[in-house]
DNA sequence: GCCAACGTTGGC
DNA sequence: GCCAACGTTGGC
């Protein structure tokens, strides 16, 4: 089993929408390495720490579980969203999603602060320098270390 | 294939 | 709102 880390803006949608529809694809992945990942790596039952990003406090908030493997990403096709390309081909789509579930959130916000303070999670893709990738992969050491931080 | 211009991400 | 970092695009 593996497990990832992966961002979402909470204005947009958050830990409580997700808490709310328990299960939601999760659209609007527009990065090769990113769709490469979800094809190849990730696989239903996996977990991931739901992650705040460009908000008051960034940081880890909640878990969840991959509640599917990666499949078409309907709003690629969809000419009103704006995650609409054009460019791809229905017969060979280029952008996946996955299917998430909620399972908890954190008894608290672990900030990204936080998460820098620690020099045992230097290897974290998340606090390294220039990483914008909204979805990652958390090694096991890091994901129960993160854990026994809550 | 190079690379400048441009767009996006996301912390601050 | 600023800006660093990085991905993508398109001319050549």
């Amino acid at each position: 089993m593996a497990y990832w880390l992966m961002k979402s803006e909470p204005d947009v949608f958050g830990i409580d929408d997700l808490k709310r529809v328990r299960v939601e694809p999760w659209d609007g992945v527009r990065n090769y390495q990113v769709r490469n990942m979800m094809r190849d790596d990730m696989h239903k039952g996996d977990l991931a720490f739901f992650y705040h990003s460009n908000c008051d406090e960034p940081g880890i908030v909640g878990i969840m579980s991959i509640a599917s493997q990666a499949y078409a990403d309907p709003t690629q096709f969809d000419a009103d969203s704006k995650y609409y390309d054009p460019k791809s081909d229905p017969d060979e789509p280029r952008w996946l999603l996955v299917d998430v579930r909620y399972k908890r959130k954190l008894k608290r916000n672990i900030s990204l602060k936080e998460l820098k303070s620690h020099p045992e999670l230097a290897e974290l893709p998340l606090v390294k320098r220039g990483n914008r990738l909204s979805v990652m992969p958390v090694d096991e050491r890091d994901w129960e270390f993160i854990l026994g931080l809550e």
